[in-house]
DNA sequence: CTGTCCATACCGACCAGTCGGGATGACGAG
DNA sequence: CTCGTCATCCCGACTGGTCGGTATGGACAG
């Protein structure tokens, strides 16, 4: 699904009577995540989907050959969107401890950003089809490594402690960072910005020498 | 379901031809676990979970209610078992410090050593029923706050680091322990010990003052 | 005869995906 | 400018199959 024109209109005739120019594969993947976050992937009809975005089965299957393609393609976006964050990050020319600190908080934020991929990012990821799935999961371990090699790269640097796994380090971390979807409520007392740099912060503090 | 009484043996007529003498619910509970695990609560049919059990519905449904009840007996075991540790290691006479390690190192283990039960936890807390999920949250809030009064306490006694909120450390630990599932592997390089330690100290070192 | 335990046949609900076709706009020929 | 053609976009009824749960009754123990 590629999706890459923007430069259509839709609502023909007299179908939705909405007066934004809404295109219907967006308004398909933002119900989606809706009630993927809500109801969870295999309890979402896609009868339900299609009513949220005022559209009909014909309008999903014209855009997306399944239902799990609809899934994947929220992977992609949580993905790209990660990674990019990450590479600016790392490409900064600050000391490898302030870049790791503010990739670690970076996180956090945007996860709590998007709060409802990250809850369908870890709890509906195995009912993706086989392949799409090791897809993800390549795409999410080059992630984890770039992650780790900052922290390499800071325990050689002698700058972190170097009597702790980095691999482990980065499990525990992201375990941590995608259970963010569990607790985390946005009309809470707690700012993402607050929850960010304390997680950062616990990071470093268990990472320096 | 109480199922307080093992004192049934079932294998009526030309049943399993099992020489052990097999609980009917232990091993519909067992194989729920198993493919609970595996597929999922929602990919799993119920056909499947007698078929592995080796009986059929009639049995199931004599001995559970719901296919949503096998999944709350399931939880309920985990937070039972978790809840006797901890208890058990708080009521230790040790320093703090060595109790919140002790007790940070044991969730770890045990949370591998039921592996499937740890998946299941976080994979499929939520398509349970409205009022067991309340149960089953207001059984885990009760032992995160459990875990939290030791951080506190050791916060109080000037052994654990001030500057940083209790509730957010439990969060911060509980979502790497939850997230085992995910990434551990049986058959690994990494001993289950081995990852508790490594946590543990994650754990302890962000808190040392 | 009664209660426990369990097998089997069965039911209504629901679901992902398909299919034939209708509407609309772009475009080229005349 | 007009007409025919074609591709795009979308509708909604329909299908084949699966699912959780139930109804009925048989086997056996006390």
């Amino acid at each position: 699904m590629a999706l890459e024109n923007p430069a259509d209109r839709g609502t023909a005739g007299r179908g939705t009577a909405d007066p934004e120019v809404a295109q219907v594969p967006r308004r398909l993947l933002e119900a989606a995540t809706r009630l993927f976050a809500q109801e969870g992937f295999d309890r979402t009809p896609v009868r339900r989907i299609v009513e949220e975005a005022g559209v009909t089965k014909g309008a999903l299957y014209h855009y997306f050959d399944s239902k799990d393609d609809l899934l994947h393609e929220i992977y992609a976006r949580v993905l790209r969107l990660q990674t990019e964050n990450l590479e600016r990050i790392a490409a900064t020319g600050a000391p490898v401890e302030q870049r790791l600190r503010a990739a670690a908080a970076d996180v956090v934020v945007t996860s709590i950003a998007n709060l409802d991929d990250s809850k369908i990012f870890f709890r509906s990821m195995h009912q993706l089809g086989e392949e799409k799935q090791k897809e993800v999961r390549a795409e999410r371990r080059r992630y984890h490594e770039r992650f780790r090699a900052l922290i390499e790269e800071g325990q050689r640097g002698g700058v972190l402690r170097d009597g702790v796994r980095a691999d482990l380090v980065v499990d525990f971390y992201f375990g941590s960072v995608h259970h963010l979807g569990t607790w985390y409520r946005e009309g809470g007392p707690l700012a993402a910005e607050t929850v960010a740099e304390h997680f950062a912060d616990l990071l470093m503090t268990s990472l320096r020498p």
